[in-house]
DNA sequence: ACAGTTTGTCCTCTCCGTGGAAAAAGATTA
DNA sequence: TAATCTTTTTCCACGGAGAGGACAAACTGT
């Protein structure tokens, strides 16, 4: 079995390879679309098919003449996902069009280290691949909760990944899987799978604000994730939303984290939960001991009123620091995503209310801004889009 | 005498026009920096110096053999510049190297509208062009202090310019000068200016803060001016810095021009002044009958306590505001520029205390901030910037 | 069966750039 | 002053790549 070779030779074939990651085509058909004779994109389909990324797919219906002969990715080709969260790690294995062809989600506590994370995920990888699914990778992303060198690919300091900090993950799982990898923070990951599949589909300039464990933004700047100098731009979550606000971890006070982070939602729940002001959530307090800001979700859900006031609380002042940001970058779209997502819809009428009235009327007058549109499958959706973009490339 | 045509046939022709406007070089030179073969090289620099966009300089000193023949942009190359301030126009004549070849300054109140002002600005570069500097020009760039549509070339609602909204700037002005023009915000040019010939020469990914008669910022990603989709992005002057702030004139409370814009140091000057805490206040508003932000500036640079207090405070609130977009963008350089340049040092001391303190530390690790380097020119070298880098574009 | 359409392949012609050779112009040394 | 070495520039021939036309293949509809 000829080995499929790892990259393309030149830019058209790379935009070629793109192309017909949206789906198959005819050789006519893509001839329309890039600006290369007819000679020329025979050469290159050529090339692209002996190198082993295309294949040939059949032939198209007639349209009055000739059948067209349809050609699509190579069938075999594979990259592996793997979307490090901070309690769990989610891998998948996609084909040449970054569908989902195998998916698994492991619980694991990202503390543990990147040796023990690692070999969680290599280990639900392996499992996947032995279905007989991926004889052979060619390349993996990898998302990680916190801020990464994405050119040296390690993380950089990250504040809940401890024992992490210039960890060689590229390298390593290079090295391990014999193939290209990269590294991204996770709300860039994100933000690449909503602008393949998701709603940011026909956006180039937006921000993919994540509300989690932590809080999070990506940046797309013209269609490419922006990284900032020292790659931690969009790490929002420490703005300052008050002077006056309580104490935040990283020993500000007044941060956007200190209000509405995962930490601070559950100390208000169990504060709203011992002062009697809400039954559902002392209830669950009782049964688990503790609460989560999960919980705060749930409850909210059921229609707690104490649950829905912090979620609308922590919605009023998410909307304060992004209307700022919104005048600032004036972005085209807006994208809210994250373990909240369930209840998005009172949390979405408050960012909303608040960044239309704050933020400067051009930069609001036709911004939308929604609950992102993939759920579980975003974060390894766009690792896998991070990975083939990488790989399609000249 | 030949017309020198509007603009280099492709590419290389471009990027050769880019690295002689950084001054002349041998075509020896220019083949180590370029990777054109000799004989390519030669031919590009044929085909410019017959459309008349470089020429011959006379030959180099000679490294040990046959001495280079130096070639250099046409001498005969123009730009203007046009900078619209909210009460004065600058308007500058380059040569294509963008040297400053003759300057002018004419008071003139934005609000008299577009009619007015253009006149002026053009009435001023005609004096200019009658010294036998300019007989054809090339193009023109324009700053104007308010949020532009750069792609259709006008002013879309600025707050300060009443009659210039949607007025065709642009076009009108091409038309005028028979050569192409661009317009875009007074930020962003000065941005350019910088990136050109000041202290972000170096730096790929900055911000540019203005602080004048309004506040605003130029964002530079990966060398180009980031605009934002409505051409908006960078107005930073209405971001909330606190809840219970003063009343601002776009209608919301507490946004950073109602503690740190014109009028707002203007109002707290003349607060000082009535109260008798500052003398020198007192004695200028008892002079001139009330008081302008510039008064601030000059008390404060003779040492008057309450002045500094003013501008340290406005300091301090340019600080929190600027530290949450450094944490989100991650620049590579902040660079404080305005009217108040005088007394820099203040001001810079108070922002860089409140940037380093509360912005991310991976974001602040290597962050210079600075003031501009460039004073009174920067603003037309930046529009001189903006329209040679259109011409000599393909 | 034949004309019309669409698709794919082949072939030739032209253009462009590479790289070698030679020429030009000057420095250095005998 | 002549000869040799360096650096720069021009000239030229060869090779490669792409554009575009011609033709063949495959299919529809009359």
């Amino acid at each position: 079995m000829k080995r499929v070779a790892l990259r393309p030779e030149n830019a058209h074939q790379a935009r070629l390879l793109h192309l017909l990651q949206d789906g198959p085509r005819s050789r006519a058909e893509l001839g329309d679309v890039v600006e290369l004779s007819r000679s020329k994109l025979a050469v290159e389909v050529g090339r692209l098919t002996e190198l082993g990324l295309i294949e040939e797919a059949g032939l198209a219906a007639s349209r009055g003449g000739r059948r067209a002969a349809v050609v699509r990715l190579s069938q075999r080709l594979r990259f592996a996902a793997i979307d490090i969260g901070a309690t769990s790690v989610d891998v998948a294995v996609t084909g040449g069009d970054l569908e989902i062809l195998a998916h698994a989600a492991e619980p694991c506590d990202v503390r543990d280290g990147p040796d023990a994370v690692l070999s969680v995920a290599l280990e639900a990888l392996g499992k996947l691949r032995s279905r007989g699914i991926a004889t052979e990778l060619h390349g993996v992303g990898v998302g990680v909760p916190g801020p990464v060198s994405f050119r040296d690919g390690f993380p950089v300091a990250p504040p809940i990944m401890p024992g992490w900090d210039r960890y060689p993950v590229r390298d390593v799982l290079a090295q391990q899987l014999g193939c290209p990898a990269l590294i991204d923070n996770d709300v860039n990951i994100m933000a690449l799978g909503e602008m393949h599949a998701g709603v940011a589909k026909t956006v180039d300039d937006f921000l993919l604000v994540k509300i989690g464990t932590g809080i999070g933004c990506g940046i797309v700047v013209d269609g490419e994730i922006y990284r900032g100098v020292s790659g931690c731009a969009g790490d929002i979550g420490h703005i300052r939303v008050n002077d006056d606000g309580p104490a935040c971890s990283c020993g500000n006070t007044g941060c956007l984290e200190a209000y509405f982070g995962g930490a601070a939602l559950a100390r208000q729940a169990e504060e709203a939960a011992r002062s009697g002001a809400s039954g559902h959530l002392a209830e669950r307090l009782a049964q688990a001991g503790r609460l989560t800001a999960e919980d705060v979700g749930t409850a909210a859900a059921a229609g707690d009123a104490v649950a829905i006031a912090i979620i609308r609380d922590g919605g009023r002042r998410v909307g304060q620091v992004l209307a700022g940001l919104v005048s600032f970058f004036n972005p085209g779209l807006v994208v809210i995503a994250g373990g909240l997502a369930g209840l998005g819809h009172v949390l979405l009428a408050e960012i909303r209310s608040v960044v239309y009235r704050r933020s400067l009327p051009l930069a609001t007058g036709n911004l939308p801004i929604t609950l992102a549109e993939l759920g579980d499958t975003c974060g390894v959706v766009g690792a896998a889009k991070l990975i083939s973009s990488h790989v399609f490339s000249h």
